[in-house]
DNA sequence: CACCAGTTGCGACGTAGTCGCAACTTCGAA
DNA sequence: TTCGAAGTTGCGACTACGTCGCAACTGGTG
């Protein structure tokens, strides 16, 4: 569901190269690494493929290459509704922008465009007269499947409390 | 600009208790800090003020509360684009959700009403057969004012980043 | 093929948030 | 009005994620 769909392999390498930054083992094996994934990765997953490619690689390395790709928006940065931990989540950016949305339940997460939110992203740059960089759209919920299971909408925010009040 | 607007004072706490939770000199205290808030605040901010109205309130209460405010869908957490730090903040939720469109040369933060966002929440429950509970859109790039000034678009991403390469 | 700006690994550090537990408080019922 | 159970709190230790300074190393250009 979430990614590849158009992508040459060591695409990303050669849009770095092209913009004359530096190529080194290690960001070969992160770069290969993410534009591989077939899911969304946080960090440390990126490093654990990363390593299995060039077990030199280091954990601050990930940091700042991932640091690098945002600054030439070539990766997007998720949180994917914070379900698992405060971390974040990479993926490649490609074309169109999308919307993440993640049941609450079961923690699927579906990809989603819309021309309506082209629309809206161009209103908010006329109407407020504002150059959007990124724009992150997150929508938490229950999907068809766990809305039907689902006994009271209050439990299991972010995954399993039972007590309240 | 964030908040307030048609905000009774007092109403939060009124609120939690009709839901049967316990109100504590520490909630009281908190929820206050949050009612009257005018500007987004994250947890140590919270904190620091609830302490001003009550010494005993302890970090790990302002956590507990706001998981608590959360989960009843009473304040929404926002991460405001990452412009400083990692951390979240937190605003009362009121009537129809609103889009954040964080300045990331100012950090200017600017709340942003639309028909087109309803209307692709509406797409989004229609098209996904999903219950939405929480929909986050935060948009980051260059307000106007900061837009003329812009050298470069790749400097000053989350604020201070010179060396690239 | 030498040079040097740029990159890396390492380890120490910072910060946001979590958790278990014993003590304390709230609030409904008697 | 008092009592007690359920719920809440403070504390301190802990984890997870991310950052940084520095000396050593390396990519790719002249």
């Amino acid at each position: 569901m979430p990614l590849p769909k158009t992508e040459i392999p060591g695409r990303l390498q050669a849009e770095l190269s092209a913009r004359g930054i530096r190529m080194t083992q290690q960001r070969r094996a992160i770069l290969s690494v993410i534009e591989t994934a077939k899911k969304h990765l946080d960090a440390a997953q990126i490093l654990r493929q990363a390593q299995r490619l060039n077990a030199a690689v280091d954990r601050s390395t990930v940091y700042r290459t991932l640091e690098l790709l945002k600054r030439h928006r070539m990766v997007d940065e998720l949180d994917l509704m914070h379900m698992d931990g405060e971390g974040h989540y990479y993926e490649r950016k490609l074309g169109r922008d999308h919307i993440h949305i993640a049941c609450l339940r079961c923690g699927r997460i579906t990809e989603f465009m819309s021309e309506l939110f082209d629309s809206l992203k161009q209103q908010m740059e006329r109407e407020c007269r504002f150059a959007i960089v990124v724009a992150r759209l997150e929508v938490g919920g229950y999907c068809a499947q766990c809305a039907d299971r689902q006994l009271s909408p209050l439990a299991g925010v972010n995954r399993g409390n039972l007590h309240d009040t």
